[in-house]
Formats: structure tokens, C-alpha cells, sequence
DNA sequence: ATTAGTTTTGGTCAATGTGACTTTAACTAA
DNA sequence: TTAGTTAAAGTCACATTGACCAAAACTAAT
């Protein structure tokens, strides 16, 4: 009884069935290129293991359950497939078209994550579960591929307005840190004088007094970020 | 078999149940108040026939049918409870809170819609289906006025960076008319020429050699938008 | 110890955009 | 003709931005 929709693949119980719902995420890490050592933007992806799309890379997705939000569920999903618990989610959008998958109307709601490195770095690999350059994917599963595009136009866009930019790093961080994230987001290098003169102007930067050794050459200041994540209905603030 | 879920109120049967999944949509439009004359923000909401929240209002909402999309269950169900087409529609957020019904998870998957003046003035109004001002809500059924909190939100940010404010707005239309609607909307006078000054520099406003007539002083010119709705992974553009 | 090499940090300058405000143009109504 | 209205253009001070320059503070090599 439970199953009856799921496993009906023909015509006729297709059409009684319900839709069904699906949650996925987009999970954005930076990473050291392997060439430059410059950060770049890296995802996470699941090898399916069953029809349709079986040994196709997909985002990481599952079903939601009857005791937990959607942003429970996307949250919950993530750190079973990945080991992940992510410094930033949000949702993206709600994919639901109608051929999206071939036996079976599914909606996906996918929510989009931001991962510090050194969460990123403990990141479960395996097998079926493999991080890969945003920039360079292969063809996914589903309409995965149209599904980071997308979550990529957004976080470059909120990486242009928001202060979203301090997710992706630790509490502690230099303007030379949080201008190599912009570059490597962005795709494009940034005057490092005026970035940080703009970094500066914003108030939810604050200085510490530490700095960061080790360099060959003059230290810089290290500064934390004291704002909220905050954007959603559930969690609403800049634009 | 097909309704089994849906009058399951008991909890055992309820834990069975996929949650189910609804289309809602926000529809703005101006109107002139009915006081100083000037556009205001209205909204239609359909009167609840059955409970939970009999007799409240609600927002026009509905199920998703296997063979719609999300956009197209959205319109048509906006079509069907207001007789309305929208000039603007687009996704604003899939709330899926678990104590959103309260016999029932529900997820809603909602839109909202930028209509016309002359169409909204058309639009079917009846015992059940009625217009009010988006400022002076009463309490709505569900989660609703979260809703419609969240979507003048956005309504007001995008109105500040995208050009959206053009389909509120017939095919010609006064520069004055579009600066009514940016007052309408963010609740605040402007000034008449620096208004003008930017929406001048905007490449998508275009001049036509047409005058309005008929007001008691200088004719204004007319301008025409020749801009994209765009946004959404559907139909992307603009920030 | 000195020098070269590196990045941080503070600064200037011109161009651009914005808010507050003034003035003139073009119409209607009295 | 004149008063009243809004359209339309322009001025000025101020803030922001991109391009560029230079000093400061460290390391590594000579």
C-alpha cells in the first residue's frame, strides 16, 4: 500500500499519483586547484546506484520525511551523503517539470549550501561520492546540470551584494582571504586596495587584534565576521 | 484508494502519508485608493468553504495536476479563482513548515503575479473572491500573511534593482505613472527629476513620439518597456 | 648587515552616480 | 491675460568607485 505509486511505472497510475517530492542540495566548498593552489569553487555529487540515470554523478537529493522541514530535510540529507554539516543553506528554487524524470512526475526542492574548507577538507569520499570543479562537470543526472547553473548565478549574484562571502571561510580570516574568494567565485581578480577599502566600509567586518605569521612578508591583520546569515521567509534580512 | 490519504486525520495513517503538495499564488495589483486617488497595492483572496480555517481568507491556491508545471498550475489556478493573466509571474519560495495545516502536512509551492490595472479592474470579484490592500490585512488562514509578508518584500526589492515595476504598468505610460508606482510600492514620495533622471538612463524605457493629452498642464511624453520578464533558472535575466 | 622580493596598508585623483534644489517650458482653467 | 499645474532640463555638493602610487613590514637571499 505504501509503495503502490512509487513502483507504478505505467500509464494509467501515473496519472493518479501524486507528484512526488524530492529535496536536493547544491554544496559549494572552495578548494586549492590542484595546478594554481588558488581556491576554486568545488561541489560534492552522489553516483546513482539504481535506474534511472544508474552510474550517473547527481546532487546529492532524497526523499523528505513526514517529521522534518524542508530545510531539516536538505540539511539531514547533506550529512548523510557527504559528512557535511554546512555553515550556510538556503533554499534555491522548486524544480517541477514535467519530464524531469522518465517513469515518475517528481518536484525537487533543492536548497544550496556553503561549506567552510576545513569541513570540506573532511568531506566523506568514496566510491559513490566524489567532489568535483563546478566549473568543469560532466553531464548529470536529471536536470542537475540546469540545477547548478542556476545555484551558480545565485551565489554569484548574492556574492555581489550580500556578505556571504565569510561562509566559505573560518572565524578568522584576512582581506586577502576574503578577496580570493570573490576572485575565485567571481572569475575575475579584484584591485586588492579598493577591495578592502569597500570590505572595511561594511560593518559586520571587525578587526582583531591577531595577526597571521608565517608569510614572506608583512603580516596581515586577521578580522572576523559578525553578521547573521539571514535571507528567506524563515530567516529574512539583507537583499 | 485516491482519497485514502487525504481524509487519513489520524496520526498512525498520517506518518504514511507523503506530504502533499499545493500551487498558491500572490497576485498584486494597483489601484487607485479609494481615498486620496493615488495607486495603491491590492491583492485577491478567495473566502475558505471548508475547514480547517472556514471562512477566512486565504490566498488563491490550489492543487498541482500531473500534467502542468509548476508555472502552469500557478496561472491556471490564478485564471480560475480571479479570471485574471497575469502580465508577470514567477516562483517566490516552497514553504513546507510541518504545522503548516494542521490535520495534514502540506507543502506549498508559491507565486506571485504583477497584474495590470486594466485587467485587475476586470477581475471576477464575488461573495467569495474579494480585493483588499496589501498594507491592511486582516488574519489570514494558514501561514498566509508570512506569505504575503515575504512577497512584498520581494516585491519591494526587486522593484529597487530589476526593472519590474513596467508590469504594473499598460503598454505606454508617463514617467510620472512609472514614479507612482515606485511610491505605491515602497511607501515613500520621490523626487519627480531625479526619478526621471534614472529611469532615463535605463537602455530598456524607450521614447515614443506620443504625448498624453488631456491633463491639465504640460502634456507628458509616453515611453514604451522593451525589456524581458526574466528571472527564475526557467527564464533568467537580471538580478 | 644589507638588499631584494613579497604582500599589506594607506593614500591620491578623475570619473561617475545621487540627493536636494532651481528654473524654464507647455499646457488648462479662470 | 494671468494663475495654477506638471514636465523637463539643469546645477551643485557629496559619496562611491576604479586606476594607480607609495610606504610599511615582514622573509629570504646575498
Amino acid at each position: 500500500m505504501k509503495t503502490v505509486y512509487a513502483n507504478s511505472a505505467n500509464v494509467a497510475e501515473r496519472r493518479l499519483a501524486p507528484p512526488s517530492l524530492a529535496i536536493s542540495t547544491v554544496i559549494f566548498a572552495l578548494r586549492p586547484s590542484e595546478r594554481s593552489g588558488r581556491p576554486t569553487l568545488w561541489l560534492p555529487l552522489v553516483r546513482r546506484i539504481r535506474e534511472p540515470f544508474k552510474d550517473m554523478w547527481a546532487l546529492p537529493g532524497g526523499p523528505l520525511q513526514h517529521d522534518e522541514s524542508l530545510q531539516d530535510a536538505a540539511s539531514r540529507n547533506l550529512r548523510e551523503t557527504t559528512g557535511l554539516s554546512p555553515e550556510y543553506l538556503e533554499q534555491l528554487y522548486a524544480f517541477g517539470g514535467l519530464h524531469r524524470s522518465p517513469n515518475q512526475r517528481v518536484v525537487s526542492i533543492v536548497y544550496w549550501a556553503l561549506v567552510q574548507p576545513t569541513e570540506a577538507a573532511l568531506a566523506d569520499e568514496s566510491e559513490n561520492v566524489r567532489w568535483f570543479r563546478a566549473d568543469k562537470l560532466a553531464e548529470l543526472a536529471f536536470d542537475h546540470n540546469a540545477i547548478v547553473d542556476y545555484a551558480l548565478w545565485r551565489l554569484r549574484n548574492k556574492m555581489a551584494y550580500g556578505s556571504i562571502a565569510y561562509h566559505f571561510l573560518g572565524e578568522f580570516f584576512t582581506l586577502a582571504q576574503v578577496r580570493e574568494v570573490y576572485e575565485a567565485v567571481l572569475d575575475r581578480q579584484l584591485d586588492p586596495a579598493n577591495f578592502r577599502r569597500q570590505i572595511k566600509g561594511t560593518p559586520e567586518i571587525e578587526e582583531t587584534g591577531e595577526y597571521l605569521q608565517g608569510g614572506k612578508h608583512r603580516p596581515p591583520r586577521l578580522y572576523r565576521f559578525t553578521g547573521t546569515p539571514g535571507l528567506g521567509p524563515d530567516n529574512r534580512s539583507t537583499p
